[in-house]
DNA sequence: TGACCAGAAGTGGTCTGAGGACTTACTCTT
DNA sequence: AAGAGTAAGTCCTCAGACCACTTCTGGTCA
């Protein structure tokens, strides 16, 4: 077994075996290097691959340690690997995200709260009073995100995200012939999404929801824009 | 900027821009240090933290390669980090695999294969006649996964298998008191999900597959075992 | 007594250099 | 033309040194 595989293995059975908890401070770096047999820049690596997938997090100065283990945190990492694939599989990941916010949306409407409801107003209030590509991207965000949290679960509001975060990079509201027709379909979808949770109608906002996304699918596949996602 | 994460970004970049596109080779590491301005060290823990997020892959004695970027097998790596999360976490997750496993079940069951329905017949022949829990686990992975594979989604099918594979570790069918109500109840839940595709009704194939991982969130809920997940 | 500051100890971050292990491509032999 | 042997290219691992940051400790001063 090679080092890094035998460093990576021995910290994640650290973890599986309870002898260190959600928070729990790892060993210094020497003492690690002696427990499990390697060299310190092979347990560095292995530190480094948990790190990547937020099981691991280094504090320079201070320690090694486990992370909360939250699987909202740990979906997040996804968006570094996410960002990275190409439309194809966007389309894909957009029927998971279609799925989920659908659900997502259903619970939020079955809430029945008035609070939210004003909050997902205002954002369309000023979604659609704007053209700039930048900030309807993060309005949509915020408009959705704000859903999907009141959802109630962590892990799709984290997923959905991720993926919304993915599609973003290929910029749909681009000034340009179409501009107006799409921005106004996305607009329609918005507001009926938000008639169906102010209805308190669960069935319908699912519905919405579904074909609000399923709009973004088709627009993505028939642009099929350069694949250059910006990062950030 | 810290070196491993000015090496990361760059790496990033690399792809990102398209530069290097799926299945392409990075200079070598030299190369890379140069080009990067950091120390061979600080590279390849970068490397490394990319190659656990599965978007690349180093080749000992070859070079070091952008994976194929293909969604399903970016979310499978994910098992290495999922595999590690505590009970109250996974019943989250559950909750998308619930929704996910519905979806995937219902266009299944729309896709009329009689090949696929004599597959699931067969594995629950099997299941239904063995009381070994690591035998139950395996024929259950199996007829999930053939069914999210008929759902047409390689994502979709990725995604609940790595969280399927995560509720395994806690062992339901442990022999014991309950051990024949929960069985019995598990394989009738298997049984009407074959129904539902064998009679191409993919609204009751939804709700069944619902129901059965329903059931599964339940007794996770109720016997709270001890969270000792075992390691492959 | 309390707050603040300086130093010391502990810990992760980075760099350099060396040698080993594996893959690949080439060349020579049969 | 096929095979074995060789050489070049590349990643893997180790070791040692030094730097940067955090944390704790002890003392000082108001």
């Amino acid at each position: 077994m090679a080092a890094t595989d035998k460093a990576l293995a021995g910290l994640r059975q650290m973890i599986a075996s309870g002898e260190l908890g959600p928070g729990a401070k790892f060993p210094p770096e020497p003492e690690l290097c002696d427990h499990l047999g390697v060299s310190r820049s092979s347990l560095r690596e292995a530190v480094r691959s948990l790190g990547a997938l937020g099981v691991i997090e280094s504090r320079h100065g201070s320690g090694t340690y486990v992370t909360a283990l939250d699987p909202a945190a740990i979906i997040g990492r996804f968006s570094l690997s996410v960002e990275l694939i190409p439309l194809e599989g966007v389309l894909e990941l957009l029927e998971v995200r279609r799925v989920l916010e659908a659900h997502a949306t259903a619970a939020a409407a079955a809430r029945q709260d008035p609070e939210l409801e004003a909050q997902l107003s205002s954002v369309l209030d000023r979604l659609e009073s704007t053209t700039d590509a930048t900030e309807i991207q993060h309005l949509d965000a915020e408009f959705h995100g704000l859903i999907c949290a009141a959802g109630g679960n962590p892990t799709v509001t984290a997923l959905t995200g991720v993926i919304r975060g993915r599609g973003g990079h290929y910029r749909i509201f681009e000034p340009g012939a179409d501009f107006d027709a799409i921005k106004q379909t996305s607009d329609r979808g918005h507001r009926a999404i938000l008639a169906a949770i102010t209805t308190r109608d669960p069935a319908a906002a699912a519905t919405a929801a579904s074909a609000h996304i399923a709009q973004t699918e088709l627009w993505l596949r028939a642009l099929r824009p350069v694949p250059q996602p910006a990062l950030p």
